[in-house]
DNA sequence: GGGTGGTCTAATGTATACAAAATGGTCCCG
DNA sequence: CGGGACCATTTTGTATACATTAGACCACCC
């Protein structure tokens, strides 16, 4: 399967008990099962991954650098909450940052690089034009898409840096509100995107990627909107 | 004096032993008494601090987050070190994000926070008019100057984005090449930053912050390759 | 009745002991 | 003489017990 294909090797294996705690608590704050402003006690934590605290004060340092978890000034932590400003924030940097990554990518753009983005973009667009699209495949390959081109910039600081920024809580509330249509626009937008790297034209593809990050954010900010409304 | 009024209350009591072993460590990278790719050890350290392992490694993964020290993937801890490339990249992000961090500073100057800018830069010009320029003293000035900025730009996300990026390392060597002449070029250009805030005009504060980074680009270009060629 | 102070509780901070893992060296074998 | 495996040593990882601190509640005084 090309999903399965996708996957990769990112995950290790988790020997260490504050990785396990790590992407424990990352996985409550994905899911929502930790909403945001919930407080983490660390004991609780520790019963829940089955460690003793000292592993999960490690995973929450880790997590707090990531911006997934917000310290008090007395050193309590709370699941992060991101007001409006900050996501829009948020979307300006990362269509910035992104955008420049997108520039070095096609200044370096390998054949096999550009091979495996247009295998991903083929998955996108099956999991897209299916009677019920596959939103969860979507997010896959999407983030596997976008993880791609921000390594082929070849730059560990600005790889370190947007993965700070790209807050996966959002990306997925963005997709989930996609209807078809939107969710096709992103399709053809990677397509453009493809293009300008198959042109080995960075300009093009900085700009094609500030487009695509700035439409994801009005997505999401009439979505954000929408809830505001409803409260 | 100015120079004790600029000293602000940054720093806390440092009671806790974890934040006393951070500025300890900090302080003997930044000194370049641990020299890039010094390892560290845990025990050596927390000895040196006069506390135990465990703040001491609380205190690493802090400096890891900002990148002051990297991790091999046997968890050995080093002093991190930059190569070319590494540095180019930082000061291409640095001028992007302190640009955007300027223009939405522009956009929200109080007159107060001009009031400190402007005596920030003041302490910064009698520093440098000396007979024998006070380095120590600008370095001091100009984070504060550039932080200040940032603050005022008052968003978390962008805070947290460029501390990771402005490695103090850098600055000091930057600023410790300076002649005289750099570092009233450098006050120069802050007077002009000045006057954008003092008009409130967003595109001139980003133009103006964009080529003050550069130009600390090159000189510190202009230095490493020095360096380079005497090895 | 409201505010201030104190105590009590619950959370985090620290130290230490022990476990696991990695590095480096040595010895044996090809 | 070179390479590989094994053991010793060093270093980091984890658990637990105890110290410290912040926050809440309550009583008492103004």
């Amino acid at each position: 399967m090309l999903a399965a294909y996708l996957k990769f090797d990112k995950e290790r294996v988790m020997s260490r008990a504050s990785d396990r705690a790590y992407s424990e608590i990352r996985s409550l704050i994905l899911s929502g099962d930790a909403p945001p402003g919930a407080p983490l006690r660390e004991e609780q934590l520790a019963e829940l991954c089955g460690v003793s605290r000292t592993p999960v004060r490690d995973a929450l340092r880790r997590l707090e650098a990531e911006l997934y978890v917000v310290r008090t000034e007395s050193q309590r932590t709370f699941v992060a909450d991101w007001s409006r400003e900050d996501v829009e924030e948020m979307f300006a940097l990362r269509a910035m940052l992104e955008a420049h990554a997108a520039r070095r990518a096609a200044e370096r753009m390998s054949d096999e690089r550009l091979g495996h983005l247009i295998r991903c973009n083929e998955a996108i667009e099956v999991a897209v034009s299916k009677a019920d699209p596959d939103v969860v495949e979507f997010l896959d390959c999407n983030r596997e898409f976008h993880a791609s081109i921000i390594e082929a910039a070849n730059s560990p600081r600005l790889t370190a840096t947007l993965a700070t920024l790209v807050e996966q809580p959002v990306v997925r509330r963005t997709a989930m509100q996609y209807g078809r249509t939107q969710l096709e626009q992103s399709a053809r937008e990677h397509r453009e995107l493809l293009n300008a790297f198959a042109a080995r034209d960075p300009e093009w593809a900085q700009a094609v990627m500030t487009g695509h990050i700035r439409r994801a954010f009005h997505a999401f900010t009439a979505r954000f909107s929408q809830e505001s409304e409803r409260k």
